[in-house]
DNA sequence: GTCTATATTAGGATAGAC
DNA sequence: GTCTATCCTAATATAGAC
């Protein structure tokens, strides 16, 4: 038997496994997730799911990673960049309001799947840090780097506030406050879409007349309340 | 058989079970969650869950109901209430803060369920606008007021943001896009915990920190923003 | 009301033909 | 590489004794 994901594998079969679990995955969640439901959807048996990925459970990681990474990357990207603080804000913002905007699901369904599975967080940074590798990857070299990339955006955020307050410039904040307020503006709206649709009866076009107007606010607010 | 919820039924093993249920459904997921287990932890057998509950299904209801009831009737009544905006803002945020530090799950919990289960919205509002009444009340009176209560505080709070554009002292903002940012800066941290735990490294005890450095700074960063 | 025992189904996983 | 057929466990649900 030739090993999935060597020389012999249809990697066009797989790839196509690997999207439509991924929009099963995100819709239902794992748990809720029928394996049938991905074979069927992706037009094969279920038994070609085991051949290519063995288990449920490892084709929900591969899923996870997936997804994790195309999240997270861009904000330490742009966090660690020497671009100003108004212009990381902008660019933020514009990019998840953006993104999320394609894929209703991703929000909750990350934020679900970490509530249930804490331990994919590792895996997760490792795709966030490094969206190029899904391959796991153990060399030292290679965890190093992704840290770093991690940290340093963290750094370089850190550095840039206490200059800016020090300036007198922006009032003091903590990186931490500073980032979780940020993702928090952008991200919940998505994640509790269901919610705000019922109690603000924000359906579809609304919803995204709502998503338009806050592209435009979001940066202004946001960078108001660091005004000294 | 004597009905459950009739003169006959054991109330004390109802709510035992209803308790238990409570904390398995909100750790595990609706999905993710074993009768087996919550029958374990209460001390009864399984058949029991289903003399009492007859199905997961209705236990995940009533379970769902109980958490709604308890997250969101605060903050409808604040902002219905005829308190100035700084004042319910400061509430709001310190209400928040504390509930969901006891609760820790509560937040991705209702999360994923809203994102799962779209349909349960009806139930939740419900649940929401109306916390005392656990039963179903079909009766036209009481959906009326509910729905009142929830329209009158978005209403109210609409209009007190129009009169302090109107009189300089406040950035104009809509009541959803006030609503929305004052929820996501609240919730979004419990409900990316796991995320903020292994990217920032707050653990238990520093994400304590991190919470009550919140309570403090949350109002002004928010009050700052809308500054005229 | 609570238990034991069992029915029933669902869903993940594997064997083996092609 | 892909399919059909089947296994096996886990999980919901019910019957019936006490």
């Amino acid at each position: 038997m030739t090993k999935p994901s060597g020389e012999g594998a249809d990697l066009a079969t797989e790839q196509r496994i690997l999207d439509v679990a991924h929009a099963v995955f995100i819709r239902a969640g794992t748990a809720g997730a029928r394996m049938q439901e991905i074979a069927d959807e992706a037009g094969v048996n279920k038994a070609l799911l085991h051949y290519y990925f063995r288990s449920k459970e490892r084709l929900a990681e591969a899923v996870f990673k997936r997804a994790a990474a195309r999240v997270f990357p861009t904000i330490l990207q742009v966090l660690g960049s020497d671009l100003e603080i108004e212009e990381k804000v902008e660019r933020v913002v514009t990019h998840y309001l953006h993104q999320l905007s394609e894929a209703p699901y991703l929000a909750g369904y990350v934020i679900c799947e970490l509530n249930q599975h804490p331990e994919r967080i590792t895996q997760y940074l490792r795709a966030v840090a490094m969206p190029g590798r899904d391959q796991p990857d153990e060399d030292a070299h290679g965890d190093r780097s992704r840290k770093q990339t991690r940290v340093r955006a963290l750094d370089v955020l850190d550095k840039q506030l206490r200059a800016r307050a020090r300036a007198g410039t922006l009032r003091a904040i903590s990186h931490e406050q500073f980032l979780v307020n940020l993702l928090a503006l952008c991200i919940f709206p998505f994640a509790s879409r269901p919610i705000l649709a019922a109690m603000l009866g924000l359906e579809d076009a609304a919803f995204r007349r709502f998503i338009a107007e806050r592209r435009k606010e979001l940066p202004t607010f946001f960078l108001r309340a660091l005004q000294p």
